[in-house]
DNA sequence: GCACCTACCTAACGTTTGTTAGGTTCGCGA
DNA sequence: TCGCGAACCTAACAAACGTTAGGTAGGTGC
């Protein structure tokens, strides 16, 4: 029922999204679904932090498993394969995250939003590690450019196609760091 | 009256814009605004198609302006500072555009497809230009990676802060052109 | 066998939505 | 002065929305 929910968030938005749709997806009837939760509001509070959820919690398995890495640009290319892991490959939670969220009503955000500043203070300190040296003003700079090309791919990458979410994680990791000159350089990325 | 709509269609999306609160806004009736458009599908239409039209006539603009300028840095940094003055400067259109767009009906969007293709292969055009070594497969990639930055910019960019949007463009094609470790070499932003 | 709980249904409620038909006001041109 | 069209209004329509009250079926524990 969540999943379902997530997946018509993604095609069509809070507002345009109605519990009687969601309902006939899982093959009940709309006022059933006040039996689980207590309002349109309830369900959708719980389809956002499980995207955020998914979220952290691949950013926490990264975290521990890159723990003795030596070079940080494999470290940060790990976090970015695990980002778009959880908006490809983990349900439709954190593309529905990602996608919707500014769609629902400002209460619903409000709930939401300590759980994405947790996420976010997350990789501002991981790029403090990965790039000492850059001015810690331009960091969140640096972050929100990363997350922008980031969850734009929902709206055009497609897992089918000739480029894999490995490639596409170092396309991006490459590009990040050091410019779009540098593309070409890099490895096959099927 | 198509300033309100667009206004209300960042704020709220397609589908939670009602007829009778843009006209609220302007000071008329709900059913008045009928006299000027056949449906909410139609005068949306007109709101998302002023938002690409404002994007591309600012492209323009700077294409014929920079026409004989010889660094190729500088030409993408004024059409990076064209689109974002088209998302902060020019009224909601172009802002309700990238916001709202995918939280309007299939059949709507459909119409306006094509003149965001348009938009689409003139960015095109320019990142052959300015980058020629690179492989063209992957040029559409580095304009999307581009576009990400640029447009979820309106989800955290404040106008009256302490960067501005000259110091955002140049931020932007900097570390798109370079990468992130360039960032500290820039000329101050202010 | 009885009580109880979970999961679901039916049927309706009040509200809001896009939309429409018919009427009013006002200003311009002849 | 008359006619006409543009701009707007009123009042209602059917449909769809979130939500609720009350009821039913099936399983579990005692």
């Amino acid at each position: 029922m969540l999943d379902a929910a997530a997946e018509r968030l993604v095609a069509q938005g809070y507002t345009a999204t109605t519990l009687r749709e969601i309902a006939a997806d899982i093959g009940i009837k709309a006022g059933s679904i006040y039996h689980h939760f207590e309002s349109k509001e309830d369900l959708f509070i719980e389809v956002f932090s499980r995207g955020i959820e998914v979220m952290v919690d691949a950013f926490v398995d990264v975290d521990t498993a890159m723990n003795g890495c030596d070079r940080e640009s494999d470290r940060l290319e790990a976090h970015v394969r695990a980002h778009l892991g959880a908006l490809f490959e983990h349900g439709s939670f954190t593309a529905a995250h990602v996608t919707a969220f500014f769609t629902a009503p400002e209460e619903l955000r409000s709930a939401i939003v300590p759980l994405r500043d947790d996420y976010e203070h997350r990789w501002n300190a991981l790029l403090a590690d990965v790039l000492p040296e850059l001015d810690s003003a331009r960091l969140p700079i640096a972050r929100l450019f990363l997350f922008g090309a980031m969850n734009t791919t929902i709206e055009w990458f497609d897992l089918s196609g000739d480029l894999s979410l490995d490639g596409l994680a170092n396309l991006i990791t490459v590009q990040f760091l050091e410019g779009v000159h540098a593309l070409n350089l890099q490895r096959s990325t099927r």
